[in-house]
DNA sequence: ATGGGCGCCGCAATCGAGGA
DNA sequence: TCCTCGATTGCGGCGCCCAT
């Protein structure tokens, strides 16, 4: 026997047509159950503190589960049946926005650009394409981006909260703004191996997600092949070979495109040196950091910056 | 499809020089 | 002082070939 849904309507969280959006915080334990649940409305969701496993019903792709931790974010879509499971011990504290489409600032959104529209990509299209989008979905923001991030969650719970004169239309403008935001960190994410991977086979694909997954959060710090490979639970030679099958490029290259990326992100948000930005992107010798910049921007670190500051176009190519 | 052997290539680290 | 570039060196990564 099935276990009885729960759905969750607007009217529980007292949303009103012109005004339909709720937030909330809400810590979650062991001991607290949240039943499998649906709702009509979508649902914004960033992982606070702690951790916990979001398990989740598709009619797509059947029933999954992922852990989540702090700074995730992710799109619950209308219909999609979801809970929490959580370990003895483990606590969790998540950030939740309800609401309706209607919250958008459409004007904004759907008139203008198209570049606007793929943003959106984000909250309608991607989750249901195939089953590796909807774990790509989850959004894991680097620091200067979660804190663009956390400011117009506290912008927006702020206005929510004092409740004063136009904190209606401030939290639509404030609401659009972040599904923007969001949107745009989604689209400038490093891709995953699954969504370009046309020639390797479902267990492998998996297998090669997981390293990838784990070489995008652990881009700076130091891993050999022979780990990698261990992680995705072949030999070293064969990994390599599936890489580059996958990827079309190897495992160093990559690396280096996922550094050199990043850098050219903090290089345009910071006034960062170059050689602590070189390090923290991973690199040891800020000499070898200037030559693989230049190898692959085609300029070094310095003139790219110099452009930057300038303000004007760069022709410097794109880490990808 | 997967793994092993072998040899070459280039990454990564280090040092030094020179320019802005 | 900071950044860029060149030279050098050890060793890990990768391509190729072949076997299972």
């Amino acid at each position: 026997m099935s276990p009885t849904i729960l759905r969750l309507q607007a009217k529980t969280f007292n949303m009103t047509k012109a005004f339909p959006f709720y937030f909330f915080r809400w810590m979650h334990d062991h001991y607290a159950k949240l039943p499998l649940h649906s709702h009509d409305f979508i649902e914004l969701v960033f992982v606070w503190n702690g951790s916990a496993t979001h398990i989740f019903n598709s009619r797509q792709f059947g029933r999954l589960e992922y852990k989540i931790y702090p700074g995730d974010i992710f799109i619950i879509s209308p219909g999609e049946e979801h809970t929490y499971h959580l370990d003895p011990g483990e606590k969790v504290e998540i950030i939740n926005m309800l609401f309706y489409p209607e919250m958008l600032e459409s004007s904004l959104l759907f008139e203008s650009y198209q570049a606007e529209r793929e943003l959106m990509d984000f909250l309608y299209v991607q989750p249901f394409l195939q089953k590796e989008a909807r774990f790509s979905s989850i959004l894991k923001l680097d620091a200067i981006a979660a804190e663009e991030v956390m400011t117009l969650v506290a912008k927006i719970e702020k206005e929510y909260t004092a409740q004063q004169k136009g904190y209606q239309s401030l939290v639509k403008l404030l609401l659009t703004e972040l599904v923007l935001r969001l949107g745009r960190f989604y689209s400038e994410r490093p891709r995953l191996i699954s969504e370009r991977l046309l020639v390797v086979q479902g267990g492998t694909k998996d297998k090669l997600n997981r390293v990838l997954g784990y070489m995008e959060h652990h881009y700076n710090t130091d891993f050999s092949v022979e780990q990698l490979a261990e992680m995705a639970s072949c030999s070293e030679r064969q990994f390599a070979r599936l890489f580059k099958q996958a990827t079309g490029t190897t495992v160093i290259n990559y690396l280096h495109n996922l550094r050199i990326k990043r850098a050219q992100k903090m290089l345009s948000r910071t006034n960062e040196k170059i050689a602590a930005i070189g390090m923290e992107v991973g690199f040891h010798d800020i000499s070898f950091f200037n030559r693989i910049f230049k190898r692959i921007v085609g300029m070094s670190p310095k003139e790219y910056q110099a452009g930057l500051s300038r303000g004007g176009e760069l022709e410097g190519r794109t880490a990808d």
